[in-house]
RNA sequence: CGAGUAAGUCAGGCAGUUGCGGGUAGAGUGUGAAAACACCUGUCCGAGGAAAGUCCGGGCUCCAUAGAGCAAGAAUAACGGCUAACGGCCGCCGGGGGCGACCCUAGGGAUAGUGCAACAGAAAUAUACCGCCACUUAUGUGGUAAGGAUGGAAAGGCGAGGUAAGAGCUCACCGGGGUUGGGGAGACCCAACUGCCAUGUAAACCCUAUUCGGAGCAACACCGUGGUAAGACAUCAUUUGCCUGCUCGGCAAGUCUUUUGGAGGUGGCGCUGAGCUGAUGCGGUAACGCACAGCCAAGAUAGAUGACUGCCAAAUACAAAACCCGGCUUAUAGAUUUAGUCGCACC
RNA sequence: CGAGGUGUAGCGCAGUUUGGUAGCGCACUUCGUUCGGGACGAAGGGGCCGCAGGUUCGAAUCCUGUCACCUCGA
């Protein structure tokens, strides 16, 4: 498993909200912004809209299972936050791995 | 067979691949003077019956307090028990509901005082509108609560006697208060006597009895960067940082101790604890208690259980620990166990 | 973890303290006015007072529980 850090201060998050890239799909949405260092950073996003705790807890961990299967292939160097939807506690991994996976080829962060 | 009542149990399982958090072992690898840290390998453990809401009660920690009391405020309210404690639980009494199994019940005090009772009604705690009776007669005076009418409520209810007409005025039954006796641990129940002192509301103020010091793990304890203040030593050199990846060179910065301060971190924190399990034994109607046997079983810090596949008829409910316990309340698909009740049919 | 507030007509709000009639403005419907519309005038409809129990003769109001939303403090 490779290295990466986590997204933790509200400062990034707003800075990918209003610099990174934006790509929208109906299960989740992608934000990508360079930060300037030789490291990944990911962050994932639940608001309350989603719902009890129960519901966010199965959206990070969706999201974060798709996450690792995209992550061997992904470049250094950007902050990438990942915001749940309402659909996304009702969908499987693998509908997130496609939506994430046609997010990260548009903003060209992946290796091949 | 149908309907209904009460008390419980489970909360997907198995197999495979891959992945996450913690403990532990290693003679393994790397960094390091060491302690230790990171990785790797093996092994063990890893969300709930409500973890939820945060409505009560405690443990624990700090603050206050010699010890205790008063006032204020709040909570509770038949009686007996259980419990560390409780506003919880069990039993039981009274009241209410159901044909029944059974269920519901904030259930102290209205002769300590104050307040309120719209509309209707003659009159609402007080009364004579109609009516009835007696006396007197344009008329009025007195007696009367049986009847009419209003209302949630009109000076116990109903029947008989009695009376001028009436009235617990008298009597039987029912209801209530008081006294006496009996039963019960007690709330209370039963019987006899006594002739009725008088609406409701205290989830209105209030009175009585009992209980309560305050704050909360972001508590609290420890380590502690930069900065501040004081003292000692030094003003060369060394060291550190920058230009600059290296050497030369240049530039800049004093160091240590104590105090204050509190970015961040560690503990608190899961550890033997009001602990968990028991188709075990004893006591108790029960809640529960005692004994015995076995077990140690999540502990994160942006927050760990996910993904994919196959089989089981289906996998589809509500919902995720965050210092820890005992309750309460609320949400909940489906499956299943036990014990009563009523109705119909048959023997 | 702690403290507080709000749910009433389609929308925005009174009324709750001190229990008996649910009201105001905009919006809606009809009529009048105008050549027509707007404005104006007149009349009218629309409410289980968030939900469930209880106290009371009687509850939007009092009490208990519960649901949703909002705000504040550490």
């Amino acid at each position: 498993m490779r290295d990466y850090l986590t997204i933790k201060e509200n400062w990034q998050f707003q800075r990918a909200y209003k610099r990174g890239k934006s790509f929208v799909s109906p299960v989740v949405v992608t934000y990508i912004v360079k930060n300037n260092t030789n490291n990944l950073q990911i962050g994932i996003t639940t608001s309350k809209k989603i719902g009890k705790a129960v519901q966010r807890n199965r959206c990070r961990r969706i999201i974060r299972a798709a996450f690792y299967e995209l992550l061997p292939d992904i470049k250094n160097g950007y902050d990438i936050v990942f915001v749940a939807r309402a659909k996304t506690p009702f969908v499987k991994s693998t509908d997130i791995l496609n939506a994430i996976k046609n997010h990260l080829q548009q903003a060209n962060v992946l290796n091949n």
